[in-house]
DNA sequence: TCTGGGGTCCTAGGACCC
DNA sequence: TCTGGGGTCCTAGGACCC
């Protein structure tokens, strides 16, 4: 085998608009056409079609202050619906698999793929393929980058977003300082808010400036993850794929309010309700949890009224899983931090200190745990049967409407039987 | 009037010990 | 009356990512 075989190649394929492609799936006439997604409770803009970008809409601005252009422009709005972007994105990592085992899920629109065993110059050629099956059998458009690292093969993506082939790789590129040139330093995987503002003030504004500064500095004035990039930027690998999943360490549930909540009763019934949510999740995952961190606040960008943030945390006697005592003690810690008169507009619950439920089978359980662990086997199988919380606790409230603002929800659930599209033979 | 949600990792500083 | 120094462990908060 020649050394050019053995070049390490890193590929990163992204989604396009991810959340934007995926309402598209269900009405194509919005192609072409300006369309926007917000988060939760219709708040801030989260994912925008290239049309949207073009009339300046920014990632992450509140919805209302841009609705002045979305109106004027026509742009075609969705409240989320994360159930069919989790879908979608099962089917599209599902496609990527079927090429190639070593592969990195990053996040619900992105995979890294190591693609060093293939020679480099059939690289860019499989990955074509890879990227028109995906938009085949998934409809969902990709952009694909290839480069020897992890940080490069997210600038190779970056620029093959704006490629008509949507394929860009810098293997064999042997100069690639012109390109890097080219990349501001706030758009380098691993730069953010305050890094970008201390790098400026020293003169480093592109990623190639950055690629050329010295170690030492880097680690002296900032932390080993900052010159971890440096190394990157050069060629050198020291992010490494994470081909075999691992078991997540924390589990967090929280949602704005739609409304504000001012009384001790409603803010219960949201923590009781996140943590029959949480605690669900983690069962599903086979997953124990040794404290539980329950907090509160007010908004941050209203100056009417006290601002008000606070948490606590509680640990377990034994780790444990089981609803009831989740529920029973996330109540106590919020009593110790629940304020009368402050008008609440985010509750939460963080599960912490994950570990294996097969590593922690307790020499002391007794007939009493084993019901519960049935008890709980049953609410989860109903609750999966049925929809979600068919089988819940009265302190999660009865029959509540949630206070969640989805104005602009496609109503579509490729996960539901019921959500099947009809047709009918003329 | 209206500003998301869910993760990971690193570091500084305090507590504690010898 | 004088009052060291170094190690480990833990945690809260910050920065980053999507």
């Amino acid at each position: 085998m020649s050394s050019t075989q053995l070049t390490k190649k890193i590929a990163l394929v992204d989604c396009n608009s991810f959340y934007v492609s995926c309402e598209r799936l269900f009405k194509p006439s919005l192609i072409k056409k300006p369309v926007i997604v917000l988060s939760n409770n219709d708040g801030c803009i989260i994912s925008r079609s290239n049309e949207a970008k073009d009339l300046g809409i920014k990632m992450g601005d509140p919805y209302f202050k841009a609705k002045d252009i979305i109106v004027k422009n026509n742009v075609h709005v969705f409240s989320s619906n994360y159930s069919l972007y989790g879908d979608i994105s099962r089917r599209v990592m599902r496609t990527l698999k079927y090429f190639t085992s070593e592969i990195e899920i990053y996040s619900i629109d992105e995979a890294f793929l190591d693609l060093t065993s293939f020679p480099n110059d059939l690289v860019e050629l499989f990955v074509k393929k890879i990227r028109n099956t995906i938009l085949e059998w998934t409809g969902i458009p990709t952009s694909i980058g290839i480069a020897t690292t992890k940080t490069l093969s997210k600038i190779a993506n970056h620029i093959a977003k704006k490629e008509k082939s949507g394929v860009v790789s810098l293997v064999e590129k042997k100069n690639i300082d012109p390109i890097l040139e080219k990349i501001n330093i706030n758009d380098v995987w691993g730069v953010g808010k305050q890094l970008t503002k201390f790098y400026i003030k020293n003169g480093i504004n592109n990623a190639k400036q950055l690629k050329n500064v010295s170690n030492t500095w880097i680690k002296k004035s900032s932390n080993v993850l900052s010159s971890r990039t440096a190394m990157e930027l050069r060629g050198i690998s020291c992010i490494d794929l994470e081909i075999h999943q691992t078991k997540r360490k924390s589990c967090c549930v929280s949602r704005s309010f739609g409304k504000k909540v001012e009384n001790f009763q409603e803010l219960k019934e949201s923590i009781v309700a996140h943590c029959l949510n949480a605690s669900e999740k983690i069962r599903s995952e086979s997953l124990l949890t040794k404290s539980i961190t329950v907090f509160i606040r007010t908004s941050p960008f209203q100056n009417k009224g006290k601002y008000y943030s606070n948490s606590k945390t509680i640990d377990f006697p034994i780790a444990t899983d089981n609803s009831l005592e989740i529920v029973k003690t996330a109540l106590i810690a919020l009593d110790y931090i629940f304020k009368e008169s402050f008008r609440y507009q985010k509750s939460g619950i963080i599960l912490s200190g994950l570990s294996n439920l097969e590593n922690n089978e307790n020499l002391f359980s007794s007939i009493k745990e084993n019901k519960i662990k049935n008890l709980m086997k049953s609410i989860d199988y109903t609750n999966l049967k049925y929809g979600r919380s068919t089988l819940s606790l009265a302190d999660a409230g009865f029959h509540k409407k949630s206070n969640l603002k989805k104005e602009y929800f496609s109503k579509i659930d490729t996960s539901d039987f019921y959500c099947l599209p009809t047709v009918r033979a003329i």
